[in-house]
RNA sequence: GCCCUUGUAGCUCAGUAGGUAGAGCACUUCCUUGGUAAGGAAGAGGUCACCGGUUCGAAUCCGGUCAAGGGCUCCA
């Protein structure tokens, strides 16, 4: 295959949200105990707690595991900590690594480890012991000690805390954090901490990650005059500024195109609906507190009649109206696969506490379409989006992702909530595509719990400049709607008899709030020229060359190039740097030799060769880039 | 929704023993017509997020609300 992806990611993300970092883990052979920086890291994470217990005595522990950069530690704390205390807390750290403290292991019978844990007074620790016990049959219970502190922990530690690193760690942030990651329990105080090997590592990633913030949707977005979030509107309803919808507007056309290619056929349809309809697809059982609440319409009846009432809700996924359009007209198994496309507005009802920029938002619109196949289809459908894909990362530069099989999770304990209640079609459709996947080559790994309520999926994780994974491409298998208890939608086999289709969701391009968000990070703002607001800036020497500036303007937009010109008094050192911190792909300086000779001379963005040439040479150059979606640079040089 | 932090001009930020606001950039006007990352001068611009309290007096202290950011849960 073209692309070649880091591949997938060592660790099941749900074991990072599940941080079972003491014996179970363990237990179950899941732990890299090979990799060194575990133990420094582990360590380093019962230095922190030491410290913290120290600073506010009284307060009582969960869980302190290893993460990617570092470490965490969760407390329900006797008294806040802030920012303002962590150059305290380092400095109590410093003084216990200075110690050189022992790690000290020993083993107890699971009723002496209890009777231990509740004399410390740590009942969120006693209370995973005790799961430890019954849920996972551990009979003994490591614990460590180094100097006063105790923890209930499987290791593994370095020797003694003086082995530790004292420049390399620093702590980063404090956050809530819900004890097991559920909300129905105590939200506790979770510390965060960076921790490499040696401080050179340490303050490397520490300037990786700031410089990243640099590149920051939210910061660039706005800077580029991209879209706004605007508190008259709404939180979560971003505007897209004029730039922006260049954007949005050009990755449409783009997969107008593809789709086309694809035998796609496109469609349009409105943002409100009836209720019915989502009683009808199964949105409302198992998608309601993702919805905005409904409008309710009440009209007093005629003289004597009845009233009318009716209820409309914004759609928040587009399936339902493609659903109905299949529905619309009788389909023979000959209309199949049926491929119906739309670049689809949908509004979810967010908690406000995970809006994010344009990562997370209330109001977006989706790369949307639905694929109506037969079961023989699926595989050959499946891999055709798959493909589908493959070519719009190539085409963006996108490598660093990974594809999550999302399966569902019969252990659920909110199962019937979450899934559709069929446990046969959910193990045959996700060999189906486990199947796909395996033909199609490329690396995936896969996750209990994250399939849609209607079916397996796969999803493409890529990671945010914050270091946040998120979802920014979907695949999914739906087994379920198209039902006889839901949609009912039926096409006539060869056989004459009714069968109910599979319908494939796929959004490639994600959402556009999403999706843009990720390019703006990736490209840094500087993107390439046939996604570039505006593609060509043109800058005259002095107010005297504003003529030929502006037929070269004219020129230009008559060959459908986003150009303008800079008018300003400034000088051209001053214009320059305007057009740079803009991110303009190409400047094009005209003055007394060009307009003599009808020439411009370019100046590309992030390129410091500079070339004249005929004007009529440079139209037909950027006309090709733009047509074939040059990428000149790699992305965010 | 929950925990923590933040909220001064369009942007980046000053303004802590509480005494009714300041800089740079951007913007407007004028001078300058300048060949590759900031030419000069003047001007305009703020209900210090909002509401309430303490005080003779609040950007500053206290409470609440709203919004944003970092997390958790949830998700494209």
């Amino acid at each position: 295959m073209a692309l070649a992806p880091l591949g997938p990611r060592p660790q099941p993300e749900r074991l990072r949200n599940d941080p079972m970092n003491d014996s179970a883990l363990a237990e179950l052979g899941n732990k890299d105990n090979a990799d060194p920086l575990y133990a420094v890291r582990h360590s380093l994470a019962h230095v922190l707690a030491q410290a913290v217990l120290e600073m506010r005595p009284g307060s009582t522990r969960g869980f302190g595991p290893p993460i990617d950069n570092g470490f965490y530690y969760d407390f329900v704390l006797s008294a806040p900590i802030t920012p303002e205390d962590f150059p305290e807390l380092e400095s109590r750290m410093k003084d216990i690594i200075k110690a050189g403290q022992r790690f000290e292991r020993e083993d107890l019978e699971v009723p002496a480890a209890l009777a231990r844990l509740e004399a410390m007074g740590e009942p969120y620790k006693a209370e995973y012991a005790r799961e430890l016990a019954d849920r996972h049959g551990l009979t003994r219970l490591g614990f460590y000690t180094n100097g006063p502190f105790v923890d209930m922990c499987d290791g593994p530690h370095v020797g003694h805390t003086g082995k530790l690193p004292r420049g390399a760690f620093k702590i980063r942030s404090v956050a809530g954090a819900y004890w097991r990651g559920s909300e129905a329990n105590q939200m506790m105080t979770r510390i965060y901490c960076w921790a490499y090997a040696d401080k050179v590592t340490l303050e490397a990633e520490v300037k990786r990650h700031e410089e990243g913030l640099r590149r920051d949707h939210k910061k660039l977005g706005p800077q580029l005059d991209l879209y706004v979030i605007d508190p008259a509107i709404g939180k979560g309803l971003p505007l897209w500024m004029p730039n922006g919808t260049v954007i949005r507007e050009e990755l449409e056309k783009l997969a107008k195109e593809m789709e086309f290619q694809d035998a796609y056929q496109r469609v349009a349809t409105p943002h409100v609906t009836l209720e019915s309809l989502y009683y009808m697809s199964g949105h409302l059982p198992y998608y309601k507190a993702s919805m905005f609440p409904p409008m309710v319409l009440e009209e007093a009846g005629e003289a004597g009649g009845e009233a009318v009432r009716e209820t409309y809700y914004l759609k928040p996924m587009n399936c339902p109206h493609h659903h109905r359009i299949f529905a619309a007209r009788k389909r023979s198994y000959r209309d199949l696969p049926l491929r119906l496309a739309e670049y689809g507005q949908v509004y979810r009802f967010e908690d406000h506490g995970a809006l994010s920029g344009l990562l997370r938002v209330r109001g977006m619109c989706m790369n949307d379409a639905h694929i109506y196949c037969t079961e023989a289809q699926i595989e050959d459908e499946f891999l055709k989006v798959m493909r589908m894909h493959e070519r719009y990362f190539e085409m963006l530069g996108i490598a660093d992702f990974y594809m999550r099989l999302s399966l569902w999770d019969p252990d659920d304990p909110k199962g019937r909530e979450k899934y559709v209640d069929n446990p046969a079609a959910w193990e045959r459709t996700q060999n189906l595509v486990r199947q796909a996947m395996q033909k199609s080559g490329l690396p995936f790994v896969e996750v209990k719990g994250e399939a849609a309520f209607y079916g397996p999926k796969i999803d493409i994780q890529l990671k945010t400049v914050t270091g946040r994974e998120e979802t920014f491409s979907t695949n999914q298998l739906d087994f379920a709607v198209p039902g006889a208890d839901r949609m009912n939608l039926v096409y006539t086999g060869p056989d004459g008899a009714e069968h109910h289709p599979y319908v494939i969701h796929r959004a490639p391009l994600g959402t556009h709030e999403r999706f843009i968000a990720y390019l703006i990070e990736h490209f840094g703002g500087a993107f390439p020229t046939w996604l570039a607001p505006l593609q060509v800036r043109i800058l005259p020497i002095s107010e005297r060359f504003n003529d030929y500036a502006a037929r070269l303007d004219g020129e230009l937009r008559r060959a459908q190039v986003r150009a303008d010109v800079d008018r300003s008094d400034d000088k051209v050192g001053k214009k320059i740097r305007e057009a740079l911190t803009s991110k303009i792909p190409v400047v094009l300086v005209v003055g007394e030799q060009e307009q003599e000779g009808g020439t411009v001379t370019v100046r590309r963005y992030g390129e410091d060769a500079q070339a004249s040439m005929p004007f009529s040479r440079f139209l037909a150059e950027i006309r090709a880039e733009i047509d074939g979606r040059v990428m000149r640079r790699a992305p965010g040089a």
